[in-house]
DNA sequence: CTACATTACTGGTCTGACCAGTAAAGGGGT
DNA sequence: ACCCCTTTACTGGTCAGACCAGTAATGTAG
């Protein structure tokens, strides 16, 4: 005979469980307002200790967001791709996933991505890249100007960014969208937080420049329409992008995606 | 002149932040333990209640794991891709994302995963790609006996999804192998809510010996270190699996992936 | 009809208490 | 000496009741 494993749940996850359940089950939507602490803990017929313990849970895992004061009650939130970012970052941080095997997913989620956007019909999706890659193309003109260091490279990091962004977009699949822009987020904490194999002066205006013609390359394709040319562009820009900053073996483990 | 935005983040985010500092800068490994929750709130100089909280965000997060009674206190945690897939049922439960993107989101990983499968030298996990295409093998050879239907399909499909995990684990990169589980754990969470598209007698042994078949075509081109060929055959073996349940329209959002 | 003070809540934090659970120290028996 | 079992002194989980700072909505004066 059969047992069940008798499952030990403290209260404050059947609590979590129970919202949970109801915003994946549609019984709740982002935007919707949760009764507040006090009319909870009768609801549930626990302490509000408890329920706040549940609330912290919801709020740290992103879905819902309170604020202290509002009438209203906590606010169920939609999805945010931060929501994924988080453990991606923490995963890096503990041993066992290294930084090459962030790049490595990285570089496979912007090739595809740039595979479907050059695939899409979707003319302001395309539109958008565009516009983002002749921004980045202004960035580099600039760059040689005479300009405070830290500004430039920010604005090139953010710049570079929202290419990415719009391609993913342009992808036309959320999923790909929101993992690509939680890599994406998580490698550049990753960055800011080591700063010491940061490009300076000139290293970072010859690294600007190459980024915008790799850019304006891979635009190329997805305005016309080339679907394999796209994404081998793309695995090339990433790979370059990131290159100096690997050893060989870290740059081998690349390779087989870059082709 | 430039001000910085006051941030005004709660006590128990404090602790959470030093906490999570801790780990990430080394100074707390996997299998530490934290002092008691009634040591911690002197240390941070806050009630118990405070200190709870932050308690169960880590615990919610992964970070660590408690357990009542036990004077050794909170142990600290190595990380684990389970904290991965959380946030991705999430997003897949919240409208805006269709069951068609999540297919084609899981083309994009399997047929990635496979090539870097193919591509790798780690013989252990090879082995074990055969084995589970073996496995599917055996299985199809049974089908055509009258077996109960219900646990034919159950079987088969923990079959095939152990043989997908094979090839991602092979693959070599850990977030891969996370979100591909997922995605694959989330499209069969899925499938099970609506089961009414579920093939039935001859068809499914049909549609069984048809997947034994392709999963071994994908075995030989890994074992055959191809890694193109495996890509192009994972992207066929997930295209023909859930085609007939596609609508035509559906069926050209993949239609890039394949080729 | 607008601008402002009021109000009646909200969540954030604290205190102090009790309970069930458990690892390790202590005590028998061999 | 060694093993087994009880005890013990903690642990985290939960509860109750209280105070504070903050804010949306309400009412009010101009």
């Amino acid at each position: 005979m059969k047992f069940e494993p008798v499952k030990k749940v403290s209260s404050y996850e059947l609590i979590v469980e129970q919202i949970e359940a109801g915003v994946r089950e549609g019984r709740l939507h982002p935007g919707d307002r949760l009764p507040g602490e006090r009319v909870l803990m009768q609801t549930f017929s626990v302490s509000r200790a408890t329920v706040r313990e549940a609330m912290r849970v919801l709020h740290a895992t992103g879905v819902v967001h309170t604020r202290a004061g509002d009438p209203r009650g906590p606010e169920v939130l939609p999805f945010r791709p931060e929501a994924l970012e988080r453990p991606l970052v923490r995963m890096t941080d503990q041993e066992g996933t290294t930084r090459v095997e962030l790049i490595q997913f990285r570089l496979l989620l912007e090739s595809q991505s740039a595979l479907l956007a050059a695939a899409t019909d979707n003319e302001d999706a395309k539109a958008k890249i565009s516009a983002c890659a002749g921004d980045l193309a202004t960035l580099a003109d600039r760059a040689t100007t005479a300009e405070s260091q830290t500004e430039l490279r920010e604005e090139f990091g953010v710049l570079l960014s929202e290419f990415h962004s719009a391609i993913r977009a342009a992808s036309g699949n959320q999923l790909l969208q929101a993992t690509g822009q939680a890599v994406d987020g998580a490698l550049t904490t990753i960055a800011r937080r080591r700063l010491g194999d940061e490009a300076d002066g000139p290293a970072l205006a010859a690294r600007l420049r190459q980024s915008a013609l790799d850019a304006a390359t891979l635009n190329n394709h997805i305005q016309a329409q080339d679907p394999i040319g796209a994404r081998q562009s793309a695995a090339d820009n990433i790979f370059r992008f990131y290159k100096d900053r690997l050893t060989d073996e870290e740059q081998q483990v690349l390779a087989p995606l870059v082709g």
